[in-house]
DNA sequence: ATAGGGTTAG
């Protein structure tokens, strides 16, 4: 303790020292030794004895003095917002600095609302706000989603004639863009004038396109703006790239945005460095993904995590496991998010006794399990044939079963076999959601194995029925254009380099028998059919290449299909895919495909 | 006189 008071005397030189050669009575420069003082304030001490410095100098009146303390106090890592407020209140009549002040400090605590009542009391004092206290007001309501606040401030910036300022529509365009507002975001950045536009305003609208998964949409913003001749590359701009790279499958591109950053970068901070892992781990090069994280100078939570699921993601359990623990002994605190990656491994892995070990150890945690974390235990238990305990567990879950679950049991009771639980809860799934073609294909298949032809045909017809309200569709990546295709689109046919890669898949499936032949399927007649036999085939074909997801309004989505050789004829190595119980595992130039094995996978469904 | 906006997965 007495060490610490020498250090602080050491930090603070006396006032009296720094006044020697001045005019000590000279009231600006005692503000101005004040506010040396203040400013180099280092913690909570160092701040109170600045505070009463000023104190002993009867600067509170000084309202330069005031604002300085308040914003150190605000602001500042160490300082707190009932430290502010005590100061603020003192004050007789807060000009808007102060008030500023104080809403960002709120702003930083999270606290939107008590930002608000000091917005408000600003405005009962007739303080005008300015171009100072939007941007940060929006910010608050940005993070917490808070569209009904956004537009009322909007509606402000009119008033204050303000919607000029680019902080202020940079501001905007994030809070819209975080409410999922995109069409208000792009009014505003297409209401501004291109020289006005900044590169906050380009990573903002570019955010804002990811946030809606309007991948394609920011990819393309991204090309307007590396057109300019002014455009400077920017960490944040390329995170958004590279997230929209990830999800329409452009490897290439996001290749070549990793060497864009080498070559224009010094170093790269934490948050891009994580996204570049995520984008070669969900691009299926492993190797590459390994290397990143262990040069990755700086790691944090989100970086284990996203190693944690990409080990998850191929097929890596026991490792998986072991960066799990990894990232405990470097202190960082899991949280629901790694487990259901880790609990993810273990199903994948078939760790049944592990997965629970772990959901154990994270209830200890205080973590409340959510229906995701139940899910991986279902799907462990289902994957190893223990069907009838995880339908257990899911009754005694303290909530509903979603689809999600119920289907990863389903194809667990198809895979191993236990056709009478399977109709139980195809049937629940269907309930659920009418629309689920799987759940229909798997029911179908249970009702031929146990011959009864009638249900099959009932259910038959029901995907027929379904089929055009399901919209699957793909991404092949062919010289660095990704080309999408939906089922009941024959128009990649007519693509060159699609259709060959088609076709190219086509021959290695059939190498495995897996499908009949392409040209097979064109064989027939009727016009309406070939088209529905296409686009089933296609549809099979990127299922089979590809990772399947359920987006939020359940139609299927299939992204990450393969990866492609620039010259569309060989494929370059891996691809790992799951559908109906098939494993299709690239390697080299080889296909190694499992069938046992259960890989009722939810986070692929 | 002091200040402000933008980045990632599950």
């Amino acid at each position: 303790m007495v060490g610490t008071s020498i250090h602080h005397n050491l930090c603070l030189p006396h006032p009296q020292q720094h006044h020697q050669n001045q005019k000590p009575i000279d009231p600006t420069s005692r503000e101005q030794e004040c506010i040396y003082h203040l400013k180099k304030c280092k913690n909570m001490e160092d701040l109170k004895q600045s505070h009463s410095l000023i104190l002993k100098l009867g600067l509170l009146s000084s309202s330069f003095c005031t604002s300085n303390l308040i914003s150190i106090s605000a602001l500042s890592h160490f300082g707190s917002m009932d430290y502010a407020c005590s100061i603020f209140h003192q004050i007789d009549c807060p000009n808007s600095f102060q008030f500023n002040t104080m809403i960002r400090g709120h702003i930083k605590d999270t606290n939107l609302d008590e930002a608000i009542v000091f917005y408000n009391q600003m405005l009962e004092m007739g303080i005008h706000p300015n171009n100072f206290t939007y941007p940060s007001l929006l910010k608050g309501c940005s993070y917490l989603q808070r569209l009904e606040e956004g537009m009322q401030l909007h509606g402000h910036v009119f008033k204050t004639g303000l919607q000029d300022d680019v902080f202020v529509q940079n501001s905007l365009i994030n809070m819209y863009g975080k409410c999922r507002e995109i069409t208000k975001s792009c009014t505003i950045f297409n209401q501004m004038e291109d020289l006005d536009r900044n590169s906050a305003t380009w990573s903002t609208i570019m955010s804002a396109y990811v946030n809606k998964e309007m991948w394609g949409e920011c990819l393309e913003m991204f090309r307007e703006l590396s057109s300019r001749k002014d455009w400077r590359a920017e960490e944040s701009i390329l995170v958004s790239v590279l997230s929209s790279c990830i999800n329409l499958n452009a490897l290439d591109l996001g290749r070549s945005t990793h060497g864009f950053l080498i070559r224009n970068l010094s170093g790269l901070n934490v948050i891009i460095e994580t996204t570049l892992l995520d984008f070669y781990l969900k691009g299926g090069f492993l190797e590459t993904g390994l290397l990143i994280f262990e040069r990755m100078k700086v790691k944090n939570q989100w970086s284990y995590s996203v190693m944690i699921s990409g080990l998850a993601f191929h097929g890596y359990g026991t490792e998986a496991l072991r960066v799990f623990s990894e990232m405990r002994e470097k202190g960082f605190e899991p949280d629901g998010v790694v487990y259901i990656s880790v609990l993810t491994a273990c199903s994948h892995a078939g760790l049944v006794k592990d997965g629970f070990t772990l959901f154990e150890k994270m209830k200890e945690d205080k973590i409340e399990p959510t229906i995701e974390h139940y899910g991986c235990l279902v799907d462990a238990m289902g994957k190893v044939g223990k069907v009838r305990e995880a339908f257990e567990f899911i009754k005694s879950m303290p909530m509903e079963a979603n689809e999600v679950i119920l289907y990863s049991l389903l194809g667990a009771c198809w895979v191993h076999q236990d056709l009478e639980l399977g109709v139980k809860i195809g049937k629940k799934v269907v309930e659920l959601n009418p629309q689920t073609n799987g759940a229909y294909v798997i029911l179908s298949n249970i009702y031929a194995k146990s011959q009864r032809w009638e249900l099959v045909g009932l259910t038959r017809k029901e995907i027929a029925q379904n089929a055009v309200k399901t919209h699957g569709f793909s991404f092949i990546e062919v010289k660095r254009k990704v080309y999408k295709f939906v089922s009941n689109d024959i128009l990649w046919a007519k693509c060159e380099g699609v259709s060959n890669i088609l076709t190219q898949m086509q021959w290695q499936l059939k190498f495995e028998g897996y499908f009949p032949d392409l040209s097979e399927v064109l064989h027939d007649v009727d016009e309406d059919e070939k088209r529905e036999r296409l686009s089933r085939h296609s549809q099979k074909l990127a299922i089979a290449f590809g990772l399947i997801h359920t987006s939020k309004d359940s139609s299927i989505r299939i992204v990450r299909t393969m990866r492609m050789c620039k010259d569309c004829h060989t494929f370059t190595k891996m691809i790992s895919s799951i559908y109906e119980r098939r494993i299709v595992v690239r390697d080299r130039n080889r296909f190694h495909c499992f069938e046992n094995g259960a890989c009722s996978c939810k986070d692929y469904w």
